[in-house]
DNA sequence: AACCCGTATGCAAACCTTTTCAATGCTGCC
DNA sequence: GGCAGCATTGAAAAGGTTTGCATACGGGTT
């Protein structure tokens, strides 16, 4: 059905090597040649062959996006990021989604290794030894990730987590309690051990829950047990889980932020629609798909880990503490 | 670096069409040259090209999503949708998206058309020749869209916007506005002329604004529109004009759904957290997505439209009607 | 006038796989 | 015992492209 570079060549009366190079390398051909191929190629529809030209280049021209799960709105606008820049640079992009199987992790990264040039891992759960393996088969750039000798794009909620903290010690509140997102995520991770180091140096508690699927689920049942052990203060993972708490707070009479503080993370959800509207640290999702896509292109030579900053996002669920006293078991949840 | 068929048959000791039987058509193959063949492949890391597969057998394993804005919070579900389904069809799946662009959508649609097996295309642009055009190079799938001769799977509101305004109608509204997605959208067309029907039908008044693009800042900037109209209910294109609505509506002191009611489209985001939560017509949009790679994978052979029902779930941003009479002008707008 | 060189193009191999066709060896049957 | 037929495997072509090497031509140099 599709024109081939053979059809093109006869209709323009030239080899097919010379078609090829009126595509790939046009300062060989003289620029008479090179207008009567052109033409031809219109004429015909035709445009080469990916598959056959990355069969004798070893390069496909396509890159990979592996991700946790679309449907978790950090994610869009990561992948917005990475398709854009990919168009840019001329390259299709392969998505999948991992449903947060770990075993399926692999056995898709695998498949999908052989048909890119790189490969862009989202929150990976995979092994070192695992990953390793892939970056012997193509590039691999880790987004919010770490491995050793592999370049990775990361946010650093650091400072927004700083801010956040003495947000809340300005407003009063003596102690918070983190709402942990997965135990296996790298983000996680990192926001909660600097969380804690950070609450240390201001002389705040903090008391981690969880672990909990990053959801609106989540949320809702994590408020319960923010609720029963007295903090007057609560960050959340994610945005998600934090409007999940918004949620069940409101249901249970519990205003917000009049008596409790609840800040999440991300700030990807129109979250000022809220009630109350969400303070939040604000991730640079975009530039993240943006930058893992930039690495990729660069031959991801040098091993290095680029990161961006997060800030707060102050809005209207974060208030001056008050004092409370734990409730021994919550109203009851909704059927 | 990766081993090809030859090196795996040298190690096994046959040809390198023994090899490729033993995974394409194990049966022709006796157990023990299988076994051994297997062996040496797995020693070697081996799995076949899909490139030079594709090649030969004019299937590339992969089907293709091309999509509007995959920041557009409609689209997520559907992508997940269409990537769990071919996943389970061992297909790769490419993703691009048209930034609303309809040139761009054009030659991002060639590219992917001769890399794949199918294309999914979503609330397409392009012109029925264009698409015909894609047609004709691999099969195709429209995705809340139609064109002659091709098949296609839609969401129908007709169902739940039947119910929005019987909602609004029992409510005591005399009159509504609809605002109005981009003219270039098959759905919105759709979902006007079905709402002026209703309204028709059930004597009710409606009038329609815009076009907006579909986005939360679109619809602050109609809710001036709305007050200006004196409308008592306003239904929105989707979600993220009505939450616009919504935030405007609550920074101009209207009360809603006191003053007046606002009903979204597709109940994507988590809008039971707006203020108040917004009362929507759900959308099926995973189904969306998982049916039309469906589609692709049957061959597509009937052309045929599937449709699937969307319904109204009432939350708290409709409420009874009440007079009342236009705004001359809006409040000053925030810079 | 002979020679050299650069420019413009063609030839053919190579990339990796599948598949058609043919060859081989063996079974079972007459 | 010979032959048909089957099961198993190999040889080779095909699929569309890029690219190293060779060729042809024209112009400038000595």
């Amino acid at each position: 059905m599709a024109a081939t570079i053979i059809e093109v060549a006869k209709l323009a009366g030239v080899s097919p090597a010379t078609v090829s190079r009126a595509f790939g390398k046009p300062d060989l051909l003289s620029e008479r040649t090179r207008g009567a191929v052109l033409a031809a190629a219109e004429r015909l529809g035709y445009t080469p062959n990916r598959a056959a030209k990355g069969l004798v280049t070893g390069k496909t021209g396509n890159i990979g996006i592996l991700l946790p799960d679309i449907v978790n709105p950090f994610y869009p606008p990561v992948v917005k990021g990475a398709t854009d820049r990919a168009a840019a640079a001329d390259l299709s992009v392969f998505l999948a989604t991992t449903e947060l199987d770990p075993r399926r992790e692999l056995t898709v990264a695998r498949e999908m290794a052989k048909q890119v040039d790189g490969l862009v891992l989202c929150a990976t759960e995979l092994r070192d030894d695992e990953v390793a393996e892939l970056a012997a088969q193509c590039a691999v750039v880790l987004v919010n990730g770490e491995k050793p000798q592999l370049p990775s794009v990361v946010v650093d909620t650091g400072p927004g987590m700083l801010e956040a903290v003495e947000h809340l010690a300005e407003l009063g509140h003596s102690r918070f309690d983190y709402l942990s997102g997965p135990a296996t995520s790298w983000s996680n991770e990192r926001r909660m051990s600097f969380l804690r180091r950070q609450a240390d140096r201001l002389g705040l508690r903090v008391e981690v829950r969880g672990p909990f699927s990053p959801s609106y689920d989540a949320g809702t049942v994590a408020a319960d047990e923010v609720l029963a052990s007295g903090a007057s203060a609560v960050i959340a993972f994610d945005d998600q889980m934090a409007l999940g708490v918004l949620s069940r707070l409101h249901e249970l009479g519990i205003d917000v932020p009049g008596q409790v503080s609840v800040i999440g993370c991300d700030d990807v959800l129109p979250v000022g629609m809220a009630r109350p509207a969400l303070t939040t640290v604000k991730a640079p999702c975009a530039r993240l798909g943006r930058a893992a896509v930039e690495v990729l292109l660069g031959g991801a030579t040098e091993v290095r880990q680029q990161s961006y900053q997060g800030n707060l996002v102050i809005r209207d669920s974060t208030g001056p503490a008050v004092r409370r006293r734990p409730r021994g078991h919550a109203a009851p949840r909704p059927a």
